[in-house]
DNA sequence: CAGTATCCTTGCGGATACTG
DNA sequence: CAGTATCCGCAAGGATACTG
């Protein structure tokens, strides 16, 4: 369960599998596709993903040296499943990020429970982390 | 993108999705169904989906205080999705880790394909971490 | 360009003890 | 039963510098 779940842990993974989707990528395109990643975390994370068959390395031998990296046909059946959550994922960040200024639903009141003292505040969401 | 994907972050998070997935479930019986979770774990896990809007949580008045816990309407909808991971997982462990090869999830149809080439080593797997 | 190597901080998760 | 409160270790990731 986890462990395959775990196919797409890391940060920064949904995004580089969601970047391949489209076809083959370098090195420097996936830096600037995603501009804050490191390149050390930006090559753990296609290591990882080529050893668990997600994706591909293919060195060119150009005179400046490229390497693209392109999803496997089993990476990309992650696909549809990544959209689905992606999608569902919306519907729910929707209903609880309604909006800070321009007359939002409270989103304290979703829920039909009677607080005890939980104040649950959290509506800071510095970063998120996938694994 | 991360931030849908981050409703499943955590460790623990797909079990216990996957555990309520066929009704709601106490506190306890979370527990027993995954053994070496930690109390202090679980709350989190638990507090973090009712957050998400992926669970809710019901508190019963009986003598023993219970608490029950169960998908959303919405939370239910991610299950397609991790089952369609989990079984592209299971093909990609399969692939790569020998000895394994008696059903665990139903692999649907056995993928003949040879070894794609060169096996990366680093075969490290200590630990998932989904989240 | 496509990475390695190194240091350092953060915080997740485990262990343990305690409570209403 | 259903949690909360603390302490702690460790590894994931960021920052920075360097290489073929």
């Amino acid at each position: 369960m986890s462990k395959c779940m775990a196919l797409l842990s890391g940060l920064w993974t949904p995004e580089l599998v969601w970047c391949l989707s489209n076809g083959a990528r370098r090195f420097s395109e996936l830096r600037r596709d995603n501009p804050t990643i490191t390149a050390k975390v930006l090559t753990g994370r296609l290591r990882d993903l080529e050893a668990r068959g997600v994706l591909e390395r293919n060195v060119l031998a150009t005179s400046p040296p490229s390497v693209e990296y392109a999803l496997t046909s089993l990476g990309r059946e992650l696909l549809p499943a990544i959209t689905s959550i992606v999608e569902v994922g919306s519907r729910l960040l929707l209903r609880e990020t309604p909006g800070k200024a321009s007359g939002g639903v409270q989103p304290e009141q979703a829920n039909t429970r009677a607080a005890p003292k939980r104040a649950s505040q959290q509506s800071t969401d510095p970063d998120v982390q996938m694994g």
